[in-house]
DNA sequence: ATAGACCATTAGAGCGCTCCAATTCAAAGT
DNA sequence: ACTTTGAATTGGAGCGCTCTAATGGTCTAT
């Protein structure tokens, strides 16, 4: 910068303000300065630009795994928010992890961004709370209920409800869930499937198993429930990609879906859109909740509020073929009919 | 910082000393200074540390897109590699465009990021030689050879030849190719797709399609190529996400994967694995490929070398059920036989 | 007893920038 | 001619840390 100034016969404070592009400098000079800057190849230190600015213009995204194209959608909506208001993002991955997280956390602390968003974190409540005191912080995932914290989430309990009213409306009574184990959405997804089951008078019928969110969670559970004395003739797993495991053990086990039985994910990844999947799913707005995330973030860093701020958005049900009606009640297993929607 | 100082009643420099860990601390003093800086919340300003320490121990990465899982992988195999040499990963997203990729790079210059790994990249290869000069970049990707510039990647054209092998073994002439587009990593798989075919005596029928590396652009590709005077009974798709969207496509013309025509990806993502589309695919070894990355970086870094490093790592073939024989002469569309492997 | 060696500790300069207050200069007002 | 105004420019302090060289202290060798 020292050499900027010199080359361009100027101050070190004119170079500053034409990086900043003040409007108060001549347009001679700042002529001038640009040339010279971009003659000694000089890009300003953000470092320590940070330090004296005493700001950061980042904001910390930390994703819980960045094999889930989910993820991967609703980063897309906060990457382009925060560039709409001259943020950048700084993408941590917490491995699916919570110590990881609080890793990722710490390093963002130390980087002084100025708001954190937990996309779909698995750090407990307590440890949130403690970090939203610091630093803006705001959880984005589906189903969390986070005190003291600013949330985005998908209404994951209604969400719940959308899948399991559309299996019940089908005529499935026996409807099971394979639940998102220690993911932080998976307790209102639990509550709806079972208030849903309640409403439509199948309560009796609740089966909750432990999964988790990835295809190899889904491999074991599937094995317990087909061989249950009495198998559910449909699953609402906890997200696609569970689903999809889902799919493949049902698969080799020679079970037909939707014939034998039917299956629900949620999320609504593109690979749920894949024709041969055609999973019947629940859709979240990602790249809503991710633009809603850097707004939530932004409006806490102008505003004073203590009251925490909670975004809700829709879920939708978005009906594909692995849902239909149960097999006849006589035949106790596969073979079931074709006649589904 | 000063704060903490006071409080354990010791300089300033020590309380440096002690967050550095380093060996020549007083047991007595160091736990002093760790219990005040607890007592206080205090945690290290990077900004400040980087500018101070002339070094920023973070490495840029920038991906192409994080929605495709490939990348996502290759990214966990750089973090894990770069955690290991205490650098952090800056992970900044490409969205699939070179102007942004320009300006994510420009950002990890500001940073002073001490080495680059462009994973996928699009930008071109003037652009990737003039910042190569800056600050050590390698390139991540299968098939990339810029010159100048250090790669790891997973041989492209290898990979593509092992592809269009396995198909002419299994009696396919009429082998069509839909490539990346501008993807880096298009023309090394599309050299191997040509070589290939004429290895195996059926260079005439090279028939290479524009088509990208998403499953959107796999649409208008497959309908030209079903509606050609002499449609492929194979084709080769430049990665998985293609795959995806192609056999979506047929499956809409009824079109049968693999009794009418075969289907093969590349980068063998989870997705391929899925059990209801199995798809014969072109493995990548994305972990080591991340890894290696980081230690092409490190070398880069402590190593004087103007040789260009060249990584080139074993793909794979993966077979599953998209890839049959072809059907019977006589019959020229849709119907064919079941017999496949 | 004195010099030398060695350890833990500290003062202080400096990293590359921003920003405030101060300065310069030209044009306008009286 | 003089002050007033305002815009363009600059000097210099300071952001929070690290690092070098210097300081004080303790211990051993002579």
């Amino acid at each position: 910068m020292e050499d900027v100034a010199e080359r361009a016969k100027v101050s070190r404070a004119l170079v500053s303000l034409v990086m900043n592009n003040s409007p108060q400098v001549s347009e001679e000079k700042r002529e001038s300065v640009l040339r010279a800057a971009e003659e000694l190849g000089y890009r300003p230190n953000l470092a320590a630009r940070q330090l004296a600015k005493r700001r950061t213009q980042t904001i910390g995204v930390l994703v819980d795994d960045l094999r889930n194209p989910f993820f991967g959608e609703v980063v897309d909506g906060i990457e382009a928010e925060a560039a709409n208001h001259g943020f950048t993002a700084l993408i941590l991955n917490g491995h699916r992890d919570a110590r990881r997280e609080l890793d990722a956390v710490e390093t963002f602390l130390q980087f002084r961004v100025e708001g954190m968003a937990l996309v779909g974190p698995r750090v407990g409540d307590d440890d949130l709370a403690r970090l939203g005191g610091t630093t803006p912080c705001v959880v984005v995932a589906s189903g969390s209920a986070h005190p003291g914290v600013d949330t985005v989430t998908t209404d994951g309990r209604w969400g719940a409800e959308l899948a399991v009213e559309h299996l019940a409306s089908l005529g499935h009574t026996r409807i099971a869930h394979m639940d998102g184990g220690s993911n932080v959405s998976a307790e209102e997804r639990r509550a709806g499937y079972r208030s849903a089951m309640q409403a439509a008078g199948i309560g009796d019928f609740i089966d909750i198993r432990a999964a988790g969110d990835d295809e190899a969670d889904a491999l074991d559970v599937i094995d317990e429930l087909l061989s249950a004395a009495d198998p559910p003739t449909a699953i609402f797993a906890f997200n696609d990609l569970l689903a999809a495991g889902a799919l493949n053990r049902l698969d080799d086990a020679g079970v037909a879906v939707p014939e034998d039985v039917s299956l629900v994910g949620f999320d609504n990844t593109f690979i749920a859109a894949l024709r041969h999947l055609s999973l019947t799913t629940v859709n979240q707005p990602t790249l809503a909740m991710g633009r809603l995330a850097v707004e939530t973030l932004l409006t806490r860093l102008s505003d004073g509020t203590d009251e925490p701020m909670r975004h809700t958005l829709e879920p939708q049900l978005v009906v594909r073929s692995t849902t239909g009606p149960p097999p006849m009640q006589s035949s106790g297993t596969a073979s079931g009919s074709a006649e589904h929607i």
